[in-house]
RNA sequence: CGGGCUGUGGCUCAGCUUGGUAGAGCGCUGCGUUCGGGACGCAGAGGCCGUGGGUUCAAAUCCCACCAGCCCGACCA
């Protein structure tokens, strides 16, 4: 049954059979995280923490080089500062784990129960805009004490009904920026900049493309005055905010008083903005490259990005096989790829060796080499790149792999980055009237719907009740309205009043 | 927080209707055979059957309560 056994995938189901099962299931055989017995939290194992690392190292230096400095908050917020922006708590309230007592005593029954009720509740972080405030204002006097740009790596938690790993869990990693300028106009080009990293971070870290723009208004951050994103599509056509940047106004400035003599010798409340990217991220690339054989990660991100499998047949020949895998790991690790040494494991598990392949396989690592005693007598590697089939093969001589190592690796990001983009490309549509977009957004098998839809490009008048209208009849919302002056304006397709510009509709994580 | 379903070795589940010695497959450990490949054989380890209460001579099984998880809604990065 060769072909029955050359068309078995590592994961069950398929990608075109159930696609949220399918996650839940590369993700525990690539060893990314795993639930907790804590409600809604996750263990995130170390390779899935070891791609979380890279992404903050990169995206760091980014911030880094954007002028930005990191800083560490409290993680607990007193309501009363939480309570201050209307808005932001209305937006947050349903979501927040309070701590109401600081200490355990054990009751009759020889429980431990809670007691010494606190003075004031406090609120565990589900974002820092007011507690970050409440510093701000105390180091802002002056113009000159401006702007302060500030990025804090954190965990937050928001108490979500509905987790899933990665995608949305009750607490998770993230960095948030917190800034303060003294212009409107500086403040709004901060938000910008910042979605401008983000772009570029997923673009050419995660290789995956997004749309970014504008939040519509039912959308927006609670209390930010505008807010941006960017879209990814992932496999399920679906949408994913990858990364958002708010330019928050006065708004709050004024409720923590972070305020200024501004060069006029005025007092003026300062202009903030704050944006944040965070493990969601994590899933987003697993849903962006994944294959039915598991994880695809982009070598640039990957934590291992070479693994060296010695094959070991002959006891005799095990010794050698073993040191010129080690020495081949030696030569790469001094060569670069992307200005960092390339990161190889040789994997010396005592196990069967398709075992480990396939473990390799569905971890997602960019490029598999094996070497064995055929190999060493004629001083060549095998290899197998994770973006081309799991069977693919191609030998060389070791020093030619070495010499190429960081071409191929190259060649892999920018073949995920191309074939992510074509993906999306070929399910985004320009649609012109109600009909189409409702038959674009509608399962034929509504019993089981098979994967459809996409991002729609369509006019819009800006209406809130079309918006609500369209989230009830297919769910689908307005992901993003598109930055730039490409724009033409147009007719809404819902109900023909004038619109500026197309935005992007699809249903979203 | 509403509506449905499910809690049994690490994982997936059978057993429950009709109460009577706790099971299978995968995984794990050991030995052996294989092996440029997710192999096979043999032997083994591992369970207060979600928690608490009740009925009964006897409860994984029947009854009640609670807790947790999954799916479908409302909420969300």
């Amino acid at each position: 049954m060769p072909n029955a056994a050359a068309s078995k995938t590592a994961i069950t189901p398929r990608r075109d059979e159930d696609f949220a099962e399918w996650y839940q299931q590369v993700i525990r055989a690539a060893e990314l995280a795993e639930p907790s017995d804590v409600r809604g939290c996750m263990v995130i194992r170390p390779w899935g923490y070891g791609i979380w690392e890279n992404m903050q190292r990169q995206l760091d230096a980014m911030f880094r080089a954007t002028g930005h400095r990191n800083a560490y908050f409290p993680l607990f917020i007193p309501l009363s500062y939480f309570a201050k922006e209307a808005e932001h708590v209305e937006g947050f309230a349903k979501e927040c784990a309070v701590v109401t007592h600081s200490r355990l005593e054990v009751d009759a029954d020889g429980k431990m129960k809670p007691s010494s009720p606190l003075a004031e509740p406090l609120v565990v972080r589900p974002t820092s805009e007011t507690i970050i405030g409440a510093s701000y204002a105390k180091w802002v006097q002056s113009y000159r004490d401006l702007p302060i740009l500030i990025n804090q790596w954190a965990n937050v938690v928001r108490w979500e009904m509905r987790p899933r790993l990665f995608l949305r869990t009750t607490e998770f990693l993230w960095q948030e920026g917190h800034t303060v300028h003294e212009s409107e106009a500086e403040a709004r080009a901060e938000t910008l900049r910042m979605l401008d990293v983000y772009e570029t971070f997923v673009r050419d870290h995660l290789a995956i493309p997004v749309f970014s723009g504008e939040k519509s208004e039912s959308e927006r951050f609670p209390g930010a005055v505008r807010t941006l994103s960017i879209e990814a599509m992932v496999q399920d056509r679906r949408a994913i905010q990858a990364g958002t940047s708010h330019f928050l106004g006065q708004n709050f400035s004024r409720t923590s008083g972070i305020q200024f003599q501004n060069r006029e010798g005025k007092q003026e409340f300062g202009w903030t903005t704050s944006w944040g990217m965070s493990t969601r991220l994590v899933g987003t690339l697993v849903m962006a490259h994944g294959d039915d054989d598991g994880v695809v990660l982009p070598p640039r991100i990957a934590p291992t990005q070479i693994v060296i499998l010695p094959i070991t047949p002959k006891e005799e020949t095990r010794a050698k096989v073993l040191e010129a895998c080690d020495q081949l790991a030696r030569k790469l690790r001094a060569s670069c790829y992307v200005d960092l040494p390339i990161e190889v494991e040789v994997d010396r598990r005592d196990l069967g060796g398709g075992v480990k392949n396939w473990e390799w396989i569905k971890k997602g690592v960019p490029v598999r080499i094996e070497i064995g005693p055929r190999d060493l007598e004629k001083d060549s590697v095998t290899m197998s790149r994770r973006d081309q089939s799991v069977k693919a093969k191609e030998f060389m001589a070791m020093e030619e792999f070495v010499q190429r190592a960081s071409d191929v690796l190259m060649s892999i990001q920018e073949n995920l980055y191309e074939r992510a983009k074509k993906f999306r490309d070929d399910n985004t549509r320009k649609i012109d009237n109600k009909k189409d977009f409702y038959d674009f957004f509608t399962p034929k098998n509504s019993a089981k719907p098979e994967i459809h839809g996409g991002f729609a490009l369509a006019d819009w008048s800006g209406s809130r009740e079309i918006e609500e209208e369209i989230k009830n009849d297919l769910k689908v919302t307005v992901r993003c309205i598109p930055l730039g002056d490409c724009a033409q304006a147009g007719r809404c397709i819902f109900t023909g009043e004038p619109s500026s510009r197309r935005v992007i509709w699809a249903k979203a994580y």
